[in-house]
DNA sequence: GACAGTGAGACGTTTTCTGTCTTAGTGTCT
DNA sequence: AGACACTAAGACAGAAAACGTCTCACTGTC
């Protein structure tokens, strides 16, 4: 006699994945076992084999992907439009800021490279993240500076977007609008910092 | 190369019951090895298993007991001197839903019976907490009332006390004190409710 | 120097977790 | 009705983790 079954065919993927993050934000990373997430998305042990072929990995890593594309997305559909760069750089700061401080796993999914072990967020994993990102918004800046401007412009505000999420400042919230404005104005776009350092 | 040897050979058996603390708020009870104790506590396999014989077990019965001694001291300290009835069931109720929702795992261990594996809120535990508790107040009682009487009025008030513990209520707060005294007056201490029900 | 207490870690054993597989049940589509 | 796709349940063996014991070296104290 078994009950609620697949009458209504929800999607199970989505199930899976929801269970994935609810058991990471309960136990964390290291603590979850596949039983944990079968239990919690209330799935069969088979169907998630059959569903991320490779077990664990392969479901880790796809979640990855999609908290990372998420991510990305969001990210896209908030900075277009941007009119100017100093416009473009708030957008890119509050929506990362804000995106960080709603997922407190997604700093570490972007520090983390493909295959790799999730753990702590090391050295390296920041170097990650700043390249990542780099790579990301700096054909953004285009419509506006030379890239190798921006290049620069944009691996700092990465690396201050970082280091405010992992020790939070009282006095600046980078999820504020108009605070970021100020502080960009401020610190990137000022004329001095606007020159690029040669290395 | 050892570091911090045992210059200040501060209190070990201290440090391992913290950090049992810490790592149960942190994973939960099921998810907590003897290896995350040792390393939050800052201290050595051997030193755990030399300090409680019998391991995992013997460990947590010690972590139980130490926090039903702390929860029953805190009770009989705060109890103590109380001039009537009402009184007493006041600072009662205070004390113990304070204790409660300062410590999310007091009611697990209240609940749980010695050597038991620690799991979820049964309702066997429920009986358990009320038998356990109302023998330890009812003979606080003896100076107001006959304890045939304060049995009674002590058992309703433990219930009441686990029930809002584990479904709080918008509208009544049992650590507030003065909510708490109004309560007892009209629940407990009403003319009628203070008669013997025979069952 | 003897001693008690500790950290580090090797070890064998037990338990848990993983990933695969089989079986039976349940809807859907033809 | 019958073929089909999909799932739950759980058995299974191998891998991994945790457990508990033990030895050894080190460090303070007496």
């Amino acid at each position: 006699m078994t009950f609620a079954t697949t009458s209504p065919p929800r999607d199970i993927e989505a199930a899976i994945f929801s269970a994935v993050d609810s058991c990471v934000t309960q136990w964390g990373w290291d603590k979850v076992t596949m039983d944990d997430i079968c239990v919690t998305a209330g799935v069969s042990r088979a169907t998630v084999y059959r569903l991320f072929p490779g077990g664990r990995d392969v479901l880790f890593e796809a979640v990855r992907l999609g908290k990372l594309e998420d991510f990305f997305t969001a990210m896209r559909a908030h900075v277009e439009g941007s009119e100017s760069l100093e416009e473009l750089l708030v957008r890119c700061i509050v929506v990362a800021s804000s995106e960080l401080q709603h997922d407190e796993h997604l700093a570490m999914m972007l520090a983390t490279t493909p295959g790799e072990t999730l753990g702590d967020l090391t050295v390296s994993g920041l170097g990650r993240i700043v390249r990542v990102a780099t790579a990301f918004i700096t054909p953004l800046t285009d419509e506006f500076i030379p890239s190798a401007e921006a290049a620069h412009i944009v691996e700092v505000m990465c690396r201050l977007v970082i280091s405010y999420y992992l020790s939070p400042s009282p006095t600046l919230d980078f999820a504020n609008e108009d605070a970021t404005r100020t502080f960009v104005r401020t610190f990137l776009l000022s004329s001095t910092s606007s020159v690029v350092v040669t290395q």
